[in-house]
DNA sequence: GGCCTTCCATACGGGTGCGTATGGAGAACC
DNA sequence: GGTTCTCCATACGCACCCGTATGGAAGGCC
């Protein structure tokens, strides 16, 4: 990542994401950075105000990219190019959560900072955001929008768990053999209302 | 705490672990805890090797003390000083999950460390020892033992999952009123095995 | 090609935290 | 009451990191 030209602001947000994932925030420091982009801190102090208002514009560039991902994902089109019901994007989604194990990843750098004054209304509205989403796909699913919300915060919280499971590196699902086929399997049933047609299960 | 007598290995790591919940693994310094306890370094280094022999210790301290506390909870008798059955003790560990919203605990202040070289394998002790806890009470409740701990992988990711709600700020179940109660009551039909007897749900 | 604006390197000061060195107080022991 | 061992305070060196000051190179503009 030397950069020879010159360094824009969005460089070094981007660079800074970059660092958080590999080391967690509090591996982001200027000179260090500097160094990973071959300049030195005399660029860095021209383009912002200090630290914070660096970490603060990494963080809105991730709100604005990564947020939604996991969503997109879920909503991408079937193969025969038709739109997933929202049983299928349940689905995908839970699939996706309980294969979580990915350490270096962003969210589960930035979720050891959850305390740190700027990242917290980050990952708060994240969050509100994905239970947003997911009580919107139990409504598609018939059950009333108060339900919904109720079993969107139970999903989403076995989601944050899977999270943490990945953080203290892979405790119990480990996404090998026929063991997690079973263990998805329950997950998915477990949080699909009883009344969904067995098919979509 | 200012101590005037002399202090022992113990004081250090019991007064390590108040300034841990109060302020992360990060806020755990050698010369601020010293002056917390009206002493110095040239003290602390007598009873320690370095930091990292103290974070050990206080480490060692809270696998030993707390992790038990809310088995235990679940554990105690009833008003009649009977034995809790496997449904009310599960019964008693959601409600208390629902219901953890306390900041600045020593659960919550370690999970921000959970990376960390030293925090990690401790977190992945108590977890798995959670897990395997839920996993007798679904016996208890007549699941075979494999189906028993795919159903406690999952209860237990619902409980980190709330308490990362706590780091961020209480997010969603908020424990007030009744929208609460509806909560709690769809975590424990959520989670209680469908052959339970009603009465106990 | 001179000029002005944009961008960046170097050098410096200050703060914090870890670990070491060394001497001295206080209890214990005889 | 002197010696020895235990415990601790003070002083120092070192490393890291933030932020500022200042001079200078690079590129547009005329």
């Amino acid at each position: 990542m030397a950069m020879a030209q010159r360094l824009s602001a969005k460089d070094w947000a981007r660079e800074a994401l970059v660092v958080i994932s590999e080391g967690g925030l509090g591996a982001l420091a200027v000179e260090s950075l500097a160094r990973r982009l071959g300049a030195t801190k005399g660029s860095f102090y021209w383009h912002f105000e200090n630290r914070a208002a660096l970490v603060a514009a990494a963080l809105e560039r991730w709100e604005l990219t990564h947020t939604e991902g996991t969503i997109a994902l879920a909503e991408s089109p079937l193969p025969d190019g038709g739109q997933p019901s929202p049983a299928e994007q349940l689905r995908r989604l839970l699939t996706t959560v309980v294969g979580y194990t990915r350490h270096g990843d962003l969210e589960v750098a930035l979720l050891a900072s959850a305390d740190d004054p700027q990242v917290a209304p980050v990952l708060r509205r994240v969050t509100e955001r994905r239970i947003a989403y997911v009580a919107r796909l139990y409504e598609g699913l018939g059950l009333a929008p108060e339900d919904a919300r109720r079993s969107a915060v139970l999903g989403v919280s076995v989601f944050l768990g899977h999270l943490q499971y990945a953080r203290i590196g892979t405790v119990p699902p480990e996404p090998t053999g026929p063991e997690w086929e079973d263990y998805l399997e329950l997950v998915i049933r477990t949080l699909m209302p009883a009344d969904t047609p067995a098919g979509q299960r």
